[in-house]
DNA sequence: ACTTCGGTTATGGCA
DNA sequence: TGCCATAGCCGAAGT
């Protein structure tokens, strides 16, 4: 990991368009060569590019630029005043990565094996059951063996209502689904959206926030 | 803005908990309050938490403990061995903005003042319609006076036919709105998403790129 | 390669 | 403050 601290400008050309007046800022340039800019706030970098791209230096009078460039972006940072240049060894091969816990993919194991907590009689069939519009989180059946698609969120936003929606769109259509119910299980449902899915008939369940424990 | 190269190990729990294990990284302590770990890999940090926390440090024998509490997080950072800890003062007050361009915003405004790149004969009507359900983007009003919705973006996804999709259904409940029709106006729009859309009876339109020029 | 979706998303805007 | 929608979102997994 090199860290440059300089005075420098920023271009950049992509996804977007933007320019960085010149400044004093931290650069950092990883090992896998992405790089970000960063002032003195908060903790998104200023500008930035991911790995894949190739460094050009070019070295004026009163400048450096550096431009870094891959398929599709460029990212050209003039240096007016280089404060400080240093590298560290960080050795990313033995790096341990970091471990999450609580995660949507965790806690939608959790409801496979305790699908009673989505309603009473309900038992498990499969997780991320195919429609024909991509997989759905749960598919459960009720204590009338009626299937029952879930999507499962930490945090349920309008946008869910949408999702299960889809979901349920396409399972209709298919044998045995005529009759299908659409459920949202989140451990934090915001008021509007469970209205929002009552006015669709989409169910929602709150999981309590100790799950795992 | 201080930046520690250090091998540490991390703790956090707030939104989600994660732990990791100890090794280098560098850890970045910016002038607001805001903190990130970084390993030599990609631009986001392993861990983080933003401004607004107090830090506690207690020395141990071997290790000195680095607390950062906040009313709803804490990240506790072991710090088992030091490699380097410096400064920067960055001077943030005159820290030029990045200035971004070609946002959707920009995009937004500038068809209010050019509606003839949606549809021959298309006017303007305003932006930030308001429907039962939120703004949408434009409403315009087609070579009949037949009002039109548009959900502008800079790439559209299938998401965006969701999005102008409630608001359509919103809009059709509203007089004078029965015969609306919906549009998804954007610089790039996926092939999936403009099938996705014509099922639904929504328009595409594709802005050039140049749209600013 | 493209698409989809989770994320401790962050961040700004508006009710 | 809460909620919503954007972001150069990033990054990972599946197709």
């Amino acid at each position: 990991m090199r860290i440059v601290v300089a005075v420098c400008s920023v271009i950049y050309a992509g996804r977007g368009d933007t320019t960085l007046a010149p400044a004093a800022r931290a650069i950092i340039i990883k090992d896998d060569g992405a790089i970000s800019i960063h002032n003195d706030k908060s903790n998104k970098p200023l500008n930035y590019m991911g790995k894949g791209n190739k460094l050009t230096i070019t070295n004026h009078e009163e400048h450096t630029l550096w431009s870094f460039d891959s398929s599709k972006e460029s990212l050209q940072v003039t240096l007016h005043e280089v404060i400080s240049d240093t590298d560290f060894q960080l050795d990313i091969e033995n790096s341990p990565e970091l471990i999450r816990e609580g995660t949507e993919s965790q806690l939608q194991a959790w409801l496979a094996e305790h699908p009673e907590a989505l309603g009473r009689g309900f038992t498990f069939v499969q997780r991320e059951f195919q429609t024909g519009v991509g997989p759905v989180d749960l598919l459960l059946e009720d204590e009338n063996g009626k299937p029952v698609l879930v999507e499962v969120k930490r945090t349920a936003s309008s946008s869910s209502v949408y999702q299960i929606k889809k979901y349920l769109d396409s399972a209709q259509e298919m044998p045995g689904f005529e009759a299908v119910r659409g459920m949202i299980a989140a451990v934090d449902i915001r008021p509007r959206t469970s209205a929002l899915s009552l006015r669709r008939d989409i169910e929602c369940v709150v999981i309590p926030a100790n799950w795992r424990a």
